[in-house]
Parts: C-alpha cells; structure tokens; sequence
DNA sequence: ATATAACTATCGGTTTTCCGATATTAAGGG
DNA sequence: CCCTTAATATCGGAAAACCGATAGTTATAT
C-alpha cells in the first residue's frame, strides 16, 4: 500500500507520545514505524529531540526518557487546538475513508 | 493565539476539499484562511494546484473549478488511510484538548 | 470600451524538514 | 575487562514545502 510522507508533523507527533508516556529515543521511533510504516532513522529523531530540547519543550532524565516540560504541554496544547481547526471535519474524512 | 505551520499537509488538504466539492483557487485560498487562520499566497496555492494537475489528481472545467479525477480520489483515500494510521489516537487526542 | 479590481499563473529563492553517514556512548555477554 | 550490539548524538546536505514579487488574465462596473 502506498505510505504518504505527511511531513511536516514529526514535532507534534513527538510531543503527543511523550505527553501520554515518556519515552527515550528508541522507543519514539519504534512507535513511529508502527503508525507510519517506516522507521525513521537516527538522523531525524535525534536532532528532532535536540531541537525540542533546545527550545525548552521536553526534557530528559538519567535513562533518556523524555518528558514534556510545562512549557511543552502549553505548546502541545495550542498544536492541538491548531491541528483540530485544520482539520475540523475530521467525522467526515473518516466516514469516507471507511466507505471504499 | 499561537498558530502553528504543521506543512506538510497543503495537498491533502486541498484534494479533501475538492472532494467535497469543486472549488476555485480563490475559494481554496479561503477555506485555508478559514481553517488554519491565515491565507496561504497566490505563489503558495497555484503551484500546489499545479502540480497536483500535473499529476493527473485534479483537473479544472472552464470555469477553473478543480475537481478530482479517478485517480485523485483513489490517491485521496490512500492519504486518509496513513492520515488515520498516524493519527490512531484522535479520540485521545481530543478529548486532552478540550481539558485544558 | 476602458478602467479597476480580482483571480490565476510562474519564477526564484528561502526556509523547513528530514535523512545518510559517521562518530560517540552505553549496555550486555562471555 | 573486552567484544559485540544497541542506542544516542552530530554534521552536512538534499529534498520538500512554501512564499514574495511579479506578470498575465479575466471579470465587473461605469
């Protein structure tokens, strides 16, 4: 079947999984090839972990789980009201989706 | 509030919206501004159209209203199906954006 | 018919996003 | 302790996605 590419979400997505559970590096992208089909390799998740880091939005302890920062679940929180604006007739999509 | 860019997302969204109904450049730009809170560019929208045309996803009447062909809502269905694998989780991830 | 505005189109270039290659560090087995 | 493997980290660069500026086209009103 064929995979979209989608870009453009791996931040967000990044955010979601650590806010329901932290998780180190490996495992995110273990979750990712699950959802998406195709594990990203090391040189998209880390920097990714980096850049997040950077600016404050996640954290990591001693075992490399990371977790989100309060400042992260505030930005976690604005993505995902973005993200349900965009695609606010999501009911829709998946009825359509069901159909064929 | 904080918008968020989220790219990645332009043609899907553009092939769902003709999908639903045929619509002009112009009322996609609309739509867009509706949605995602800030009006994409001509340089932004016609190319996408363009390329999507190229493709043989969509195609225009004289009256430049796109609509998708065959194969656009054979492409379509095949993104909401990643869409909704990504996105395995959108009950969760709603009902933690209505808590805050 | 012409002026004005709105829409469509294209180009170059910038930014964002991601990945391959490589190096470093940590973990586990013998 | 050393070897092997897995996980983490970093860099340069490639590709994707988008936008500003500009120009051409169509529609509308007077």
């Amino acid at each position: 079947m064929t995979r979209h590419e989608m870009k453009g979400f791996l931040s967000f997505l990044i955010m979601w999984f650590i806010y329901k559970k932290e998780m180190t590096g490996a495992e995110i992208a273990i979750e990712l090839e699950k959802r998406k089909g195709n594990k990203p390799s090391p040189g998209t998740i880390y920097p990714a972990l980096k850049d997040l880091k950077d600016k404050g939005l996640i954290k990591d302890d001693r075992d490399k789980k990371y977790s989100l920062t309060k400042k992260g679940e505030e930005e976690l929180d604005s993505h995902l009201k973005t993200f349900f604006d965009t695609f606010c007739d999501l009911d829709e999509m998946k009825s359509c989706c069901r159909k064929k």
